[in-house]
Formats: C-alpha cells, structure tokens, sequence
DNA sequence: CATGAATGAGGTTTCATTCAT
DNA sequence: TATGAATGAAACCTCATTCAT
C-alpha cells in the first residue's frame, strides 16, 4: 500500500537526455506560474503544459497524474525549507534558549521569504495533499529536528517535547502565512522575526522547567 | 462589483415555511457529511442533495450555486466561533492579561472542539474560500474584538495591536488545527487549552510595555 | 471481488421517467449501429451517444462506463439466443436424438438470424469481453440446458456429456458465425440449418453408447 | 486500393543483418508476452519495444504501424497451422475417409498446442485483424487444402465440397479453441482429438453421397 | 541504425447547472 | 415546489507515431 502510494507520486522516468533536464524545470516552474495566476481550482495539466511551452504528453512522460505533479511542487519546496530549519537546529545545538530560537526563526522566515510567490501558491495545494504520507514525513522531519535542539537547551527540561514543539511550530508556520497572505511588506517580515523570537522564547520560557545538571 | 460578489453567495430565498427550513439544515449537514466521507474533490451538489434526501433542484433552490453551498456552511460554522471569541473578549473587558487570554482561549477550544467532525471538514474548503470578502470579513472580527479587548487590558500596552493580535490570532487557530487533525484526545485537548494561555500569556507579557495610567 | 465486477456492470439507474426509457433503447440500438458502421475500435462513448441523439452525459447516467455499455448489449443479444436454446430444450425433452437435435439448432439459427445485423456486430466486443464472468455464465446456460436434454434421451448415454456438449456448442456457433460473415444469403441459411443436423446428430450418434433401460 | 493494403502490412526492412533477425524475432515474442499479460487493450507498442528490450523507434524500423506488428503476428502463427494441414492433406490424398480426417485433426491440434500460449493470445486480435485481405486469404489456404483432398477421397462425394469443409473447419477451429481457453489439460486436448475425429468423420459420412466410380 | 523525447488528437469520464414535467 | 433527466464544456490522461540527436 504505501509502496504503491509512493509510486503514484514518483516521477514516471529520469531525463537521460540534455533537454529533457530543462523540460522539467520549465514543467515545474509552469505549475507555480499557473498556481498563481489562475488558482488551484482553474490549475489544468493542459494549461501548465501550454505554459511551460511544451505539450500535454510530455508532462506526463514525467509525471504519472496531476496529483504527481502538485506534490512534486510542494514537496520540492517544503524541502528546502526543512533543510533551512534542520541545519539552524544543527547549528544551534547545546545553545541557549534564545539564540536557539533566534536561529530556527530566522532560518524558516528566510527560507519562506526567498521566493513569496512559490510560498504562496503552494498554500493552496498544501490542503488537498494534506493526507499525503511523503507530505507528512517532511513536515515531520522539522520538527523533530526542533525537537532533537530543544533537548540540548542547558538547564531545562520540557516535560512533552514533541507537544511543545508542535504549539511553537503552529504558530511561526502560521504567522508567517498569515503575513506573506497580507503582502510580505519589508517592515512587516521584520516585524514577523522579531515577534516570533519574543513568542516562541516567551513560551518555552514559561514551558520548560529548570533541570539541574 | 462587491455588491454582485455577495448576492453571488446570499441564499436564493429565504426560508418562510417549517418545511424549507428543515430542508435547509438538512442540505448543511449533508455537506458536512460528504465532506467528511468523500472529501472536498468528490462532494458534488448531487451528493450533497441525495445525502440530505432531496433532489438537486431543490438544493438549487436554496443556494444558487455549489460555492454558495460551501461558503453557507464555512460561514455558520466561523460565524459561530467568531460569536464564542467576541463574547469572550467583551466579558473579559479591563481585566488583567491572565484571565483575558485564558478566557479567550477556553471560548475558541470550546468553540472549535464542539463539534470536531464540522472543524475538520471545512479545513479542506476553506482554502478554496479563502480569498472570498465575506469569510475574510468574519475572521477580522474575532481579531477586532481581540483588539479592542487587549488595549482595555490595565497596565500594559501594545505598540501594534492589530500585528500581536494576528500573531496571537495565527498561533491560536493552527495549534487548534494541528490537534485537531491528530486525533483531538481529550488528553491533547487539555494541553492545548493550558499550553495555548502559556503561550498567549508570554507572549503578550514580553510583547507588551507598561503603561501608566 | 466478483460482487464488485458485477457492479461495474449494472446499469446505473432504473428508469423511473417514461423518457428516460426511450433513452435507454435508444443508446443500445445506437452501439450496435456504430459497431457496425465503425467498428469496435472505432465506437467511442461520444460517437454512440450523438448517434442515439443524446449527450454523453446522458449515456453516463446509464451506463458506469464503456465497458457496461458493451456488455449491456452483448447480454440483451446472448440471452435472447439462450433463451431461444433453453426453451427448445425443454420442449425435446425425452424426445430421440433426431428431433433433439433438430429442434435445437433451429432455435439457435433462428435466434442468431433475426437480427443478422446485431449478432454480426457483437461477434467484434464479445472477444473484448470474454474473460468477464456474466458472459461466461450466459454461455454456460445454453451448455448446461444442452446436457440435461441430452441425458433424458432415450436409450442412449454419454460419457462425458459436458465434453459432448462443449463439442456440438462449439461446432453450431462457429459454423453460424462463418455463415454469418460471409453474408448469410438464405440459401447458405437454409443449408446451415440442414448441415448442423447432420453433423450434430453423426456426432451425437457416434459418441453415444448403448443404454438399456 | 488492395496494393496498397498489402503493402501497409509487409514488413518495412527486410532483416538482411544477422542483428535484425535477432531484433525482430524479439519483438514478435514479445508482442505475445505483452499480450498475454496485459491484454489487447493495453498492448502498446512501448509496451513492446520495452519488453522486447529496444526502443520504440527500433520497432517502427521493422514494423511501420501497430496493426503491422499484430499482423505479422498473427500470420506467422497462422502460416505455421496452415502449413501443418496443408502437408497433412497431402500427404492424405485418396485415402479414406477416415484417416483423412484423423491426419488432419491431429495436424491442427497439434499445430495449436505446440504453443498454447501464442495461440490463446491471438485469439483476443484475431477479430481485430479478421477484415484483412491477408488473413483471409491464409485462413482460405487451409480450407482449398481440405477441399482438394476430400476430393480425392475414394467412393464418396461431396455436393458442395466448399460447403461441407467450412462446417468441419468451424467445429475444429472453434472446439480447439474452446479446449484451450479452458486450460488444454493434456486429458482434455486427448478427448478433443478423438471427440474431433468422431464428429468429423461422422458429419463426412452422413453428408457425402456414394460414388461410382 | 538506434534512441527516446516530444507531439497532440482524441478517448473516457465527471459534474455543475437547467428546465420540462 | 420538487423532481431528476438531460446537457455539454471541460477535465484528465493515453498512445501511435515522428524525428533530432
């Protein structure tokens, strides 16, 4: 079951040849440009085809259906954002408290920041693959990361990690959303970093207990 | 423009009679259900209506089209929690930050966790409405009353309210959402209400400067 | 499993509207018409629906899929001829081989030569459907009704009846095929009707063995 | 017209390389391995080249279209039956009837159960194919074959030689084919041999007419 | 000669919506 | 008012075939 679910998403072949390398890009790039411009719901495989200037039946030489092709999309970017934030937790392990989340923080809104347009068009197929195993496991992997970081904090303790790393996830996931959705002004990202460091510390402050060593 | 934009939703008629308003809850719940049995990319106004055992064209009566349909049931439902959130807020007027935040808290939980099969159903089409006036226009209200109600708080102010209430606000409904979606135990739920106030409650605390009076 | 095929099968509505029974004749006539016009790989949902003078959707109302559509005409033709078979059978009940026979491959032709045109078209799908399980119940029918003649017949018995029957059943269908599609004049007719007696009842003779009663 | 039907069947290249012959006797194994497995419906002729183990363009060097592949196919198939009965009939000439009709019978089946797998997939593109001058004109071969030497048979006559060979070929055909797609257990295909010869034999003996000669 | 990426017409199927009954 | 048969645009996807490399 799962190994035919990940099958379903896998792209249908490898590009061997030169141009079938640009052939996807331009596939990929097409599903975003569309995704913006039209919407989820006006989102046709013909229409990215047209737009990545190829046709229908090359798309699907490269991926095995629609779902295929948004999840590759989603997949793509949630990854190098779970990178971001795993390497911040790498960097910060055993660290304190604050520069702790000053790096996680920073790490995810830069990661969100760099390209609004593609953070933005994906919201709206994040839901419909919501269900998704491999859509999952990615969101996972940040937060264990988080998870993993928190417990190197010198002197304190969190009695539930994983609950409390879902509560501070929830809410830069969210926050940021919730400003990239109302414009992404530069004065308004600032205003993003800066409130999250002082929440998500605020929590864990109050969250935590002091742990003698 | 906008005048045309909310007819497009508006009920086709008004339920005078008992019978058409029976028929209606009837169609609402059906949505719901379908929702939850089918998902949002197979809910078709033919379901819906056979589920709520009435034919199409009746359920055309009533709604002029299948998005009318969603939006009535996402509106209700946040209409709903909205109301929970503004009562919370005006009961809470002046006191200190604690109570407020706990109060506002417990109202939103309540409210969402009421009725748990509804909440998760109408995630998958919010997106889809997200962009719509009218569901923007509800979910300002609960942060208008969140407002309102922060800067009767006694002793502290906010520079930008209306920021730290979106931070709030964002950090609220997507904890809610995550528990929700992981099951909603009644254990997971009691940590939600006593993690969320922790984490309003630091926040605002940090976020906040005193105020003389 | 076979509960699910069987589904994939059934007509998708009872007519409950006069109309809509029309309609149905109407989509069936049209698929033997096309099949003859265009042949089975030609015959598309589309084409039968324009030539029955409805839309595609229409036929979709009735019929779950292509498949359906084929097999629904396929069935209506093969138990007409069964029907034919099995009745005969019963009417030569405890009667000599001769006659037997005689009655027997008259039903049959005659079944096959009313309606020349349909039977010649389904020759094309029955390929197509042959593994599924309701064709091969039909078939089975007519075999079955065959053996249970055969063994009240008097003072004579097979061995392996089934075999027998598989033997004749295969010798008469093919032989009516073959005169079929070379035009079925009705001298060639009556000269199949004459001929299949002869072989049937040579071979019935010659497979049987003695029987005292 | 017909020139030019022969010529979209013939193969494009003749193999003159002993890669070729190589090559394309891959390819006609594998169009009735993907056959077998997948079906007419689902028989591609990627799926063909792939299995096969070259590319979709090496397969349209040796076959210029897919109804060319299934063609050579099926005649080679059929060649290789008509050949057997043809010698058979010849080698049967004035002999009686009945080891006539033993040589022939087991000339076929033993035709056809050399490669029982090849000749069950025919079957499913045999009725796509049977409009074709070619096939028509090898399934002719066999039965001017029958017909020549049933001439020859010493002390009988046939009215409507032509006639009485297509009833014997319908019954062996068809009962061969029923034997098979029912599992051709070597019990089975032994009973079929005789059971052919009892019928066949019996139908000449009732049907022909003494001669003087 | 072989490859396999690209093509795009055309197939099947769905579903929001209408309207005669 | 309620019904549900009919509509048909439009979606997804396949696959025979070509041709630049």
């Amino acid at each position: 079951m799962r190994t035919q679910e990940l099958r379903e998403f896998s792209p249908r072949k490898t590009p061997v040849q030169a141009r079938s390398g640009v052939t996807v890009e331009a596939i990929q790039e097409a599903t975003i440009q569309v995704l913006l411009e039209h919407g989820r719901e006006r989102l046709t495989t013909t229409r990215v085809a047209e737009r990545a200037g190829v046709s229908v039946g090359t798309l699907y030489q490269y991926y095995p259906n629609k779902r295929a092709l948004l999840f590759s999309a989603l997949e793509q970017h949630l990854s190098r954002v779970g990178d971001a934030v795993e390497r911040a937790c790498r960097e910060q392990l055993h660290q304190p408290l604050e520069p702790m989340v000053k790096g996680v923080v920073e790490a995810f809104v830069d990661a969100k920041m760099e390209r609004t347009d593609i953070s933005l068009a994906l919201y709206s197929i994040a839901s419909e693959l919501d269900g998704e195993v491999l859509v999952r496991r990615i969101g996972t992997r940040g937060r264990n990361a988080l998870a993993t970081m928190l417990e190197t904090a010198p002197g304190v303790r969190f009695e539930n990690v994983q609950f409390t790393v879902m509560m501070m996830f929830a809410a830069i996931t969210n926050a940021t959303r919730a400003v990239l959705e109302s414009g992404a002004s530069p004065k308004m990202v600032r205003m993003l970093r800066r409130e999250l460091v002082l929440l998500c510390h605020g929590y864990l402050a109050c969250s935590g207990t002091p742990k003698l060593e």
